[in-house]
DNA sequence: GTTATACATTTGTATATACAAATTATACAC
DNA sequence: GTGTATAATTTGTATATACAAATGTATAAC
């Protein structure tokens, strides 16, 4: 399905546009096929991210502003969002006692559990978008995305 | 910036789940720009979207439903969108004489000096970020979008 | 006509996000 | 130390979004 399809466009768009709603557009069902799976997890999206950004720490303790840098989308409220994990207790919150102004995030096996039982449908979710086109042209759209998105001034 | 270096991966990262990422941080450097774009004019990207659906009508009203379908981002909540344009006096909202489930919603000619200013602006944006590929690698990188989003089961 | 069903939209509620202001702790100049 | 600036995080508030339930209208069966 072309975009011009997707959003019943009469009139002819130039690809400049095109490229702008193609790439709005995707992300958008990409991520609609992420929340179908972990929707009976009782997780959003950006806990999930949050949860893997922890894991990633591999045992160390991530302070807030790490969690917040290392996020896709720039949330503007971590705080909130690990409230949210901490209730479900899939992280510990502590004051880093060499700057009391820190706070140290920690995920519990409890939240490694849960992202262990997620794992194979993400991989999954990843393999079922890739698999339409070839390894070759997986390779060139992540090289145009990644000039398209570079400013050359 | 390649997407590892967005995120500080340490790890490395199989294409496939480049793709996702670059697409999700794509659109995400992309809505930012944009709605840089639009904050002086108090509206919301959203909202912006509805005022573009109106304006394509050419004069005709466009129901609820319409205006939802055509929508990127299936909103499941036109109504309050509808809401704040009012309130903004961009649009009028009036029951269908047909069929009085419907709701007609017609932008007025406030809304529509208001994206005649916004015209340029937006064909700017758009350049932008198209000036950093060639033509060619622009029409590529569409088909790749499309064709990546097509299950093909 | 009455009842049932489907349709279009709205409302309630919980959660998410954006942005600015407030809080608390550290660091540095003097 | 005192004052000032800076840093890390939290809180307040307004708005946005998601989902389900509610409302009001039309359509069709009988």
């Amino acid at each position: 399905m072309t975009i011009e399809e997707v959003i019943k466009s009469t009139v002819k768009m130039d690809n400049a546009k095109k490229v702008i709603l193609n790439i709005m557009y995707t992300q958008n069902v990409i991520q609609d096929h992420f929340n179908e799976l972990i929707k009976p997890y009782d997780l959003s999206g950006e806990q999930y991210n949050v949860l893997r950004i922890l894991r990633g720490q591999k045992g160390n303790p991530a302070n807030m502003c790490v969690i917040q840098e290392r996020m896709l989308a720039k949330t503007s409220n971590t705080t909130r969002l690990v409230d949210k994990l901490l209730l479900k207790e899939f992280v510990t919150r502590n004051v880093c006692p060499d700057n009391r102004r820190k706070i140290e995030v920690l995920i519990t096996q409890k939240g490694l559990d849960v992202l262990k039982e997620l794992d194979p449908k993400v991989d999954e979710h990843e393999r079922v978008f890739a698999q339409n086109i070839s390894p070759e042209e997986l390779e060139l759209l992540n090289n145009l995305l990644e000039k398209y998105r570079t400013q050359q001034n």
